[in-house]
DNA sequence: GTACATCTGTAGCGCTCGTTACAGAACCTA
DNA sequence: TAGGTTCTGTAACGAGCGCTACAGATGTAC
């Protein structure tokens, strides 16, 4: 049998994306459930019925906030050397930030240290470290390939790119220009193992 | 003659600094009336007396945050080189970030990305800006001692560098150990204009 | 002692929060 | 058409929020 009863008259991933762009700028606490249907156009009974309750609802916003992101990063995954990669992860990471279309920051860093609820705070802590994991083997492929000397370790130089593309992160919705964070990410480039 | 009327039985300087733990972890909206009168030992009306309300009494506990770390950077700031300068603030900052007596974190850092009110945002990005300048400063004497070449200029060196002890911030707060955050400023350091 | 000033705790204000009971509307099966 | 199922909006629940009116306690000034 088809779907029984009266069908939903929302998308519920139209309605998600709304949600995820609330959570963004306001954080789980800060974003209410007001602001939440109003946001995705829905009544509250209808956000229940769809979603379960808020956290559950902030739960699915997040998962797609990291499968959209892990899809670009996969991509980038595939430059021909590390060093290109990361150059190219940095510029798109950039131009991320500056965009006006959303919050001007990244939505895991700004939450991870905002949240104090320990649920919420280890699943962020999980998406984050699915992109660090990331660079960790990319870089441990640059190492086999002979791009990368052996005497760094992939996983600490990964720590370090992460924790700059962190603090651009920070900067950035504190409003800094594309120019300042690019300034940056060229002086972070120069801790890149060399000769 | 003295101070009229009843005396006030606690000491508002602890009070204060009970006040900005409880900020420092919850941030200004997460931080409620009852954990902070709870936390400061007193009750709601001396808390209103004394402090004049909620958001009066988050800029006082910002303002001695940002007194205390200024002490402490100024005394840095004279060590003989640059250079030096900043490899002992990389150690200063990450002991202050694994502190267990204290948020993992830096206050700024962390409230600066989670909160949303305008004047908050403001007074949070001008302290976060007095700890730049010093940067920006310390490393104009520098290139006028010799120390840095010129082309490199002290307000993108002192970018850089924020940007790392903000990130190591966001690190930490997520658990980061001190091993991992200094790794991270020995890379971090290989960005140090040389010859 | 009396009057005044200031601090103290209790108890409550109006408001918003996350959540849901309820009734009506819109679909399916038969 | 009749009955069952699920979605819809309205309206309200208890709980917690920031804040304060109030009365009592405790100091100084005269």
């Amino acid at each position: 049998m088809a779907t029984m009863g009266r069908p939903r008259e929302f998308d519920t991933e139209k309605a998600l994306d709304k949600a995820l762009d609330v959570f963004w700028r306001h954080g789980y606490e800060g974003a209410s459930i007001s602001e939440l249907t109003q946001a995705m156009g829905i009544s509250p009974p209808s956000l229940y019925a769809a979603f379960g309750n808020k956290e559950k609802l902030f739960h699915s916003a997040l998962d797609r906030y990291a499968e959209v992101r892990k899809q670009v990063w996969t991509e980038l995954m595939n430059e021909p050397t590390a060093r290109k990669m990361m150059e190219r992860l940095f510029d798109r990471v950039i131009e991320f930030y500056v965009d006006e279309s959303n919050p001007n920051c990244c939505m895991l860093v700004k939450l991870s240290t905002a949240e104090s609820d320990k649920v919420l705070a280890e699943h962020l802590c999980a998406k984050r470290a699915e992109a660090e994991t990331m660079l960790v083997e990319r870089f441990s492929k640059a190492r086999a390939d002979g791009e990368l000397p052996d005497d760094v370790a992939p996983v600490d130089l990964a720590g370090y790119f992460m924790t700059v593309l962190d603090g651009l992160s920070v900067r950035a919705s504190a409003g800094a220009k594309r120019d300042e964070l690019h300034k940056v990410a060229t002086l972070a480039m120069r801790g890149w193992p060399g000769k």
